[in-house]
DNA sequence: CGGCCTGTTGATGCTTATCAATTCCTGTGG
DNA sequence: CCACAGGAATTGATAAGCATCAACAGGCCG
């Protein structure tokens, strides 16, 4: 299913992104996220001994950072783009277990099996880390273990958001929650948006068919909350509604 | 609907638990989840001074020990016993976003506001500590730092697959995997355990109604696949069959 | 131009929620 | 110790919502 994904990944492609791979210091300067990124946390000291580990790299659209089950061997930043987080299920399908966005911080740390394999669902930049590296800085920079430790229950929150989500949301409310957090949270009326995510990936992610995902949509469409300009692109017609649709509560926070 | 528990509940009755309740060295010698919580990391020393800011306590069944959006004041390992993790929704109705046993980590050290409240199922020992000493303690402690994020990690995991079956999982593999979960995992034929949730509350954790969680386990009984001795009880005849109900893959490592 | 993949739309049936009635516990007070 | 009240659980009838199966439409690339 994925088989052209798994040509085109692997590690042996690190060397795609710009000559002086190392993480400069002027271009962590001049990142856009490091103020919600860990590395925010650190001061210019540390942050100039965590460049000389750290590498920019470039995921293409479709491309795999780290497979499901293997040990994960790097840890990232993501600086632009999106990722998905996604796992196999005991049938045979797959489940969609998450987003992540500019900011998030993904993989192990600890080294220890990933649950779930790491794909770009856009070109995506990311701040990657070797792990071993990672942990023996942290061990000497505890302001960095608790930033990510932070990091990571913050991750948890938005998986028990997910959690309450799929618990208890309609089919309506989840598509609604889908496209609030496609649209991000400065989501306007009259924007127009692009879909990171297939019919089929809409309803992996959240637990419904692709039928029901496009049946969902066209219904939207027709109440007039929103508009398909193309099968990649939505418009939103009425914020208010949508937001109220998707049920409020559970879609707040779940970048 | 939970009055009740917050009149038993607060912060005043600490002074419950022993005489000497600082967390004395032989009392965690003879911890029985020390090699998986936390503390199982540290060094003699460090485990030494841990004791100084840590008490035990004990939670009595549907006493709260964090209440959701509140600044928790305080992290815990849990010894004995079950909590569960709940949160409101919007349509007023609680749900319960998740159980921790033995060995569990609870709280936030960051000391951030708290996305659900903590209950007590059951009777529950727990080993307590102050926020702010505990993150001054993880300052100087970066093992502790790496250990606990460790430890949220594989919160992220056990919440993840949660996520999974109640994104895929119908209701007789929902209501076998709560089961299997409330068995613990050296469960056995013949065996007879507790249920440590009403039968709301486990609709409510497994994204159910009562009459549809009833209505699953009168038909595992019908199939001979458990028995109910009591309303309090049930007892598993043929674990094999309930394991291939619950779909095998979910409820692995779903403490 | 034609095949192929993705998405949409339609018809139908299963699963589970909902509403409603009854039974079974459990704890309380006589 | 028994009777009774109240809540929790079970069981039944019905309906809504979504999955499933199936046909069709629209892009995209060879």
């Amino acid at each position: 299913m994925y088989l052209e994904q798994k040509i085109n990944a692997g590690m042996g492609d690190v060397a795609s992104f710009p000559a002086g791979g190392n993480c400069e210091p002027d271009v962590c300067a001049a990142c856009t996220v490091r103020k919600e990124a860990v590395c925010g946390r650190l001061t210019v000291g540390a942050l100039n001994e965590l460049h000389q580990i750290g590498r920019h790299r470039v995921l293409r659209k479709g491309q795999t950072l780290i497979w499901e089950g293997d040990d994960s061997p790097l840890v990232a930043n993501v600086m632009e783009g999106m990722v998905k987080l996604s796992t196999g299920t005991s049938t045979g399908s797959e489940q969609i277990l998450g987003l992540a966005g500019p900011g998030r911080f993904i993989g192990r740390p600890n080294g220890g099996a990933s649950g779930h394999s790491i794909v770009a669902l856009v070109d995506t930049k990311l701040c990657v880390f070797p792990t071993t590296a990672f942990r023996s800085f942290m061990e000497n920079h505890p302001e960095l273990g608790l930033a990510l430790l932070d990091k990571a229950l913050d991750e948890l929150d938005i998986a028990r958001r997910w959690q309450l989500m799929l618990a208890r949301a309609n089919a309506s409310e989840r598509v609604a929650t889908l496209l609030l957090h496609f649209a991000g949270s400065n989501a306007r009326d009259g924007e127009t948006y692009h879909f990171p995510l297939s019919r089929g990936q809409m309803a992996e992610l959240a637990g419904l068919t692709i039928e029901t995902v496009s049946r969902q949509l066209t219904r939207l469409k027709t109440m007039g909350v929103i508009s398909l300009p193309s099968r990649d692109n939505f418009q939103i017609l009425d914020l208010d509604s949508l937001a109220a649709i998707a049920g409020e509560a559970p879609q707040s926070g779940l970048h």
